[in-house]
DNA sequence: TCTATCCTTAACGTAAACGTCAGATTTGAG
DNA sequence: CTCAAATCTGACGTTTACGTTAAGGATAGA
């Protein structure tokens, strides 16, 4: 499948996938005769994989960091144990914004009743 | 107190606060005498509950729509209408962030639980 | 073979959220 | 009163994550 394809059944754009290998996210691939790209279910499923994280808020620079987890198997144990610094890292930081979020959620529920009440009053 | 000590308190600088003014996320205030901002502990409360909407990933003219909330009241039966609709916007997507975050979350602790057997075991 | 469509690189444009000067004015401590 | 420190208003610079031409080469169906 070449970069239109690809980029569409990810939802993004070509330049959007240009970027992104640029950026080393996904790999400079196989380039077969007239130097274009190819790419996979594989390729696919890891630039899925990178909205999600997107999605969850990682910049792309975070993103390049994590995503080599998924679909790499680091060697060393010098690599790992760096990996398991920033995930752990990562947890943190993830369980702080989810009680914020919950509290956020809890905040906009009570707004909202509150107006709704209003406006039944005033009905 | 003048936007020096008041930005500092509240961790931004005061360039983040002219900003956050221009935007109309703080209001203009007293100009005494020789046109200094002055602040209170109010406006102080302000600008740190825009940096905790800030933190849930929130972008500064959506913290525009939904600040006014909790420090003024918005009147008039049709503006309350249609705070009510932004608000549920807001829920929605925040569950739906929150579904994703516990998702990612359960996923980090697959990730280093692997990674922490990986270096048991090779220890 | 022709042509419509897809692809290539290169380079400039954009929006958000400030940072960073420059030059003038105000404040407050000594 | 004096003078350094704080503040003022522009205005241009920066980063992130792409969008958007421009000018050409590759591919596939009629």
């Amino acid at each position: 499948m070449r970069i239109g394809q690809f980029a569409q059944r990810a939802g993004v754009t070509p330049r959007t996938v240009r970027y992104y290998e640029s950026l080393g996210l996904l790999g400079p691939n196989e380039r077969e005769g007239g130097g274009f790209r190819y790419y996979t279910e594989v390729e696919l499923a890891r630039l899925q994989k990178i909205n999600v994280l997107k999605g969850l808020g990682l910049s792309l620079d975070e993103i390049a960091v994590v995503i080599p987890l998924y679909f790499e198997d680091s060697t060393g144990l010098r690599g790992k144990r760096k990996v398991l610094e920033i995930l752990n890292a990562h947890l943190q930081e993830t369980e702080e914004k989810l009680e914020s979020l919950n509290q956020f959620r809890s905040d906009l529920k009570t707004n909202i009743d509150r107006i709704q009440q209003w406006i039944d009053e005033h009905a």
